[in-house]
DNA sequence: CGGGTCGTTGACCGTGATCAAGTAACGTGG
DNA sequence: CCACGTTACTTGATCACGGTCAACGACCCG
């Protein structure tokens, strides 16, 4: 089954209209290799996609050479509905490890808008919880300090793995160099090792070669005063289907 | 007309249905006085509002008594689109001044989806477009100086005040505090007055009881490395109509 | 006239950046 | 197989941006 259907049926019943309608953004296949870009931001708009395989992330970079990441994509998710607002890309996308992509023209959402109010709702629905998620991502870096921040991130990235993924334990594969998640986090990889070591003696968490294993989730929690925002959405007030 | 018409049709050709849509959506209406709390954080949401007049804001509180301001609302703006994912609000919305708002309830979206294609591929391009400012506002405060974000904040507020109000000069008033500028843009309100008082000191603006003169946009501009969101939109991809 | 909030200014402090040097792992070409 | 370059991780010394704290004045409202 595609995860693209097993996210989105996560949150309603899907028709055998919507699954078809669904199946057909992910026709197409394409690989990127570890750490090659996507697109580029200010690129034409070609393509959105659905992420079958690998993690990737979205950044955005400023003149001066530093950047921020401003989203990290797991299989399942569908990249690019935060951009369909303009002719061009607002972000890059770069792949962290070797991915496979489907990507799908813009105009395909047409068919989907105009048969599908349910699954419009949907989308929409997901394009806007991507808003609150981006929401608890600047009151983390604005407003947290960085061993706060890194706790969120950890905690934020095993709940998303989790929604598909639902055999996962305390421990997951992080992707993500030391500066990848400095640059997550608005912090330099020398202080997220800092960080890192400082919740390694509070035995909140241990970290060794990509291996991210949190040893007191809710002591962590506590930490960033987080809440979950992938398990459920309301649905309540979707178009009858 | 009506303040979100008058938007709306900045960006697309609106029929007669659309605009009685729209209309709807206005009918009621509701005031709300100075610094008075709107909705808070956590509480069910019932309603969406379009503004008919005066500013706003959404904001999260931190468990430590911070804050974060995550959006500055003016007339025409359609607040809770952001919200809708989730049956309870995920910040806080508090009038700055005097304002007058239009609720209604969120299941009158539904006749919207089934019955507008148009009109929900422009709503969902509104809801996606803030997801774009949200970007540019994480970036803001995660990498970039007081000077700077004090630069960015004041070129968003006035290009989207340009955007209804086609005669604006290069002056505005802001009706919000120098500690709310701070919870804006992460700072403090004491270092925002230094930080405008060194702008000032450039003869790049001037602040003088809430009100706003640019004095230097293309250099303030190239301070940020600004780019405007709001006067163009790509609609190309719509559903026919 | 008293109390509140906001703006203003100055002294001092702390988090996280910057810089620098060193190590380990890897792929490349000779 | 080794020399080389590259990249990531590691660690420590020093620095600076912006926060914190405190005090005062202006203004508003009761």
């Amino acid at each position: 089954m595609s995860c693209l259907i097993a996210k989105l049926s996560h949150y309603v019943d899907l028709s055998d209209d919507d699954c078809r309608l669904l199946a057909a953004l992910e026709a197409d296949e394409q690989e990127y290799s570890a750490d090659q870009l996507v697109h580029s931001a200010n690129e034409e708009i070609e393509f959105l996609y659905v992420v079958k395989k690998g993690w990737l992330y979205n950044y955005i970079d400023l003149p001066d050479g530093r950047r921020q990441i401003v989203r990290i994509h797991h299989p399942g998710d569908v990249l690019g509905l935060g951009d369909i607002a303009y002719l061009k890309a607002g972000t890059s996308l770069r792949a962290c490890e070797d991915v496979v992509l489907c990507p799908f023209p813009k105009t395909h959402l047409d068919a989907i808008f105009v048969n599908a109010p349910r699954l419009t709702a949907l989308l929409f629905t997901i394009a806007v919880r991507d808003q609150a998620i981006l929401v608890d991502m600047l009151k983390s870096v604005s407003r947290m300090s960085a061993r706060e921040r890194m706790a969120f991130l950890l905690l934020d990235l095993i709940s998303r793995l989790r929604v598909t993924n639902s055999d996962m334990t305390t421990q997951f594969r992080c992707p993500l160099s030391l500066t990848e998640l400095g640059d997550t986090l608005a912090l330099t990889g020398v202080y997220v090792k800092k960080t890192i070591e400082a919740l390694e003696q509070d035995h909140l968490l241990r970290y060794e070669e990509g291996i991210i294993e949190l040893l007191d989730e809710p002591a962590l929690e506590k930490i960033c005063d987080f809440s979950e925002r992938y398990s459920t959405i309301d649905t309540s007030w979707f178009p009858g289907g």
